[in-house]
DNA sequence: TTGTAGGCGTTATCAG
DNA sequence: CTGATAACGCCTACAA
């Protein structure tokens, strides 16, 4: 007949170690616990053996009886992967360094996160660090379970995760003010997805903020968050209607396209024609080409936040929820002319 | 006493369901297989309650018994995650087209693999997309314990992975050819760590072809990648010699760093005092402040290809191994004086 | 169609 | 210090 030419090998198990070690199971499985007692001779002759056989312990099955995975379930949408890889390495070294794993869930935009979710469940996973929205049953949810939770850079009413995020509102507001100070007195806003929270607290803090100082409504355009469509986006814009003194991107790439379309496709100089403002301090940002003045978001150290509050809940699950806010840096560069601090 | 005041729930179990339901276990376990025979009367009561219970398979169980974990590990080094998030984004995105989930190693770099691999084994994982060097007893491991293995833009000697990579060599031969042609005869080199496979291969092949063609020994310089070395080395260099008439970057990084050098340190004109050619081609090169003129690695295709091997090779373990070579395709733009076609 | 029983590879609890 | 033995939660023959 035909016989398969390869099989899978058979996992060797502590069984087979401990077979030919010439002791229990149980022996063999207490040689890989520190805190336990076991006589050094047995423990180096089974080491020893178990190295010759190539024996490693199978977490997965080891997590069935210890209730715990070791796996932290990280949820980012492609924005935030594409734009913030520096989050995603932070995170994954800190999960490392403390003994646990990374269980990476992508997901297109915030508004497809179902899946996922109920990959987090059935792992199950022993937390879960979320950079997008949650319907709040769905909160409830991983309460209920036990599962610790911590928000990234997405605000949620609940007292039963933690959160961390950039105060977005104050920054947007302290653009406003700065940019309103300098003499600037016509405004354009070009922001991100509808449905993208972080624009949307960005944005709508920096128009109140012009509101209540007397500016009239500010054309505003949405648009995905993109280098080209900010490009694109304002050309459209400014084929419509004069130039304004100032405009806000709600995020660097867009700040990028902006500058680009005002010095390559409309002939403007920068600062002297018009202000450009971004926000995130992506790198490029900082570099003379474009020398974006813009909100710096630390994102490396609140990812390490983020990762230190979900092991203490771990430790400790009756952690009443906190929510930290981190304060964005103004970073002054030459595409803006603002008032001197 | 003291009581604790929160327990970590007991998770909901398919006794649970059963018990509640009136029904065996098993009959709650068939309920959740597609191609099992079970009445639908019995299936719907089932699945009700085990919705009003809140109950969930719990994979992890499950993989014990299947021996699959359906989860696949990725390797990568923290530049690949900086430089290429959007291989991280494409490979999570097919992976969980597949079922698969993504369980995500980091590490500093090509020599610190190490933990993971050891991980890799441990938990155990289904697959394994590696993008950094491994050493070779590692390979040999995965194999005999039928772990299929690709390689991401590492070349390795084996016949017991699958690996797919760009041809940096023929694209580092090409770069050399058409700035030969286009009448360069002086060059300089910046290029990645010393460690960096990738790096080598680009310049090596770049050098080596220039050397055939009759040109001596080209200043060479090993940085960490980044713009900022890129800058700052090219600068360091520049103070010792003359102006070279051709500069080649091993990666866009270095070559926005070299090409901000060269406009804003060195108030050079490009490409008429100098040309500059990066490799990569990520989006800041093709933006007009930049305009580099470079390889480009079609970066999210090369990521679905890798997932389909490794899902191939999950189905078939013997397939002999593939080595797919990316032919990069050389993007002309302003930083350099070309040749035509 | 459904129930019974054994097993996946560990760790944990007790005796000895 | 070591060895039985019972979980952990599920899948899958096999029997009914």
């Amino acid at each position: 007949m035909n016989e398969p030419s390869t099989i899978r090998p058979r996992r060797i198990t502590s069984y087979d170690v401990a077979r030919a070690a010439g002791v229990s199971q149980s022996t063999v499985s207490r040689c890989f616990k520190d805190d336990t007692k076991i006589s050094p001779k047995t423990r180096d002759h089974i080491l020893r053996i178990a190295r010759e056989m190539g024996y490693t312990r199978n977490a997965l099955a080891r997590s069935l009886i210890t209730q715990r995975s070791n796996m932290v379930g990280v949820i980012a949408t492609a924005f935030t992967i594409r734009n913030n890889p520096e989050l995603i390495y932070a995170v994954g070294d800190a999960l490392q360094n403390s003994g646990n794993s990374l269980f990476l869930m992508v997901i297109k935009d915030d508004d497809s996160i179902g899946a996922s979710l109920q990959k987090a469940v059935e792992y199950p996973l022993d937390g879960l660090i979320c950079c997008a929205q949650m319907p709040p049953d769905w909160i409830e949810q991983f309460a209920t379970r036990g599962v610790p939770l911590v928000f990234f850079n997405r605000v949620v009413e609940t007292t039963v995760a933690d959160c961390i995020a950039l105060d977005h509102a104050t920054a947007g507001q302290r653009i406003a003010d700065v940019l309103f100070e300098a003499g600037h007195r016509s405004f354009v806003c070009i922001r991100g997805p509808d449905r993208a929270p972080v624009s949307q607290l960005r944005v709508e803090a920096f128009q109140n903020r012009l509101h209540s100082l007397g500016i009239g409504t500010i054309p505003t355009l949405s648009t995905d968050f993109s280098y080209a469509e900010g490009r694109r986006s304002f050309l459209d814009l400014m084929a419509r209607m004069d130039r304004p003194d100032a405009a806000f991107c709600a995020n660097d790439q867009l700040g990028l396209g902006v500058l680009d379309a005002c010095r390559f496709d409309l002939g403007w100089q920068v600062p002297d024609d018009i202000s450009v403002i971004g926000f995130d301090d992506i790198a490029e940002a900082g570099r003379p080409s474009y020398a974006l003045t813009t909100v710096r978001q630390p994102i490396v150290d609140m990812a390490e936040t983020a990762v230190s509050m979900l092991l203490e809940r771990m430790e400790e699950p009756d952690l009443e929820a906190r929510r930290i806010m981190v304060q964005g840096e103004l970073i002054r560069r030459s595409s803006a002319r603002l008032a001197g601090t």
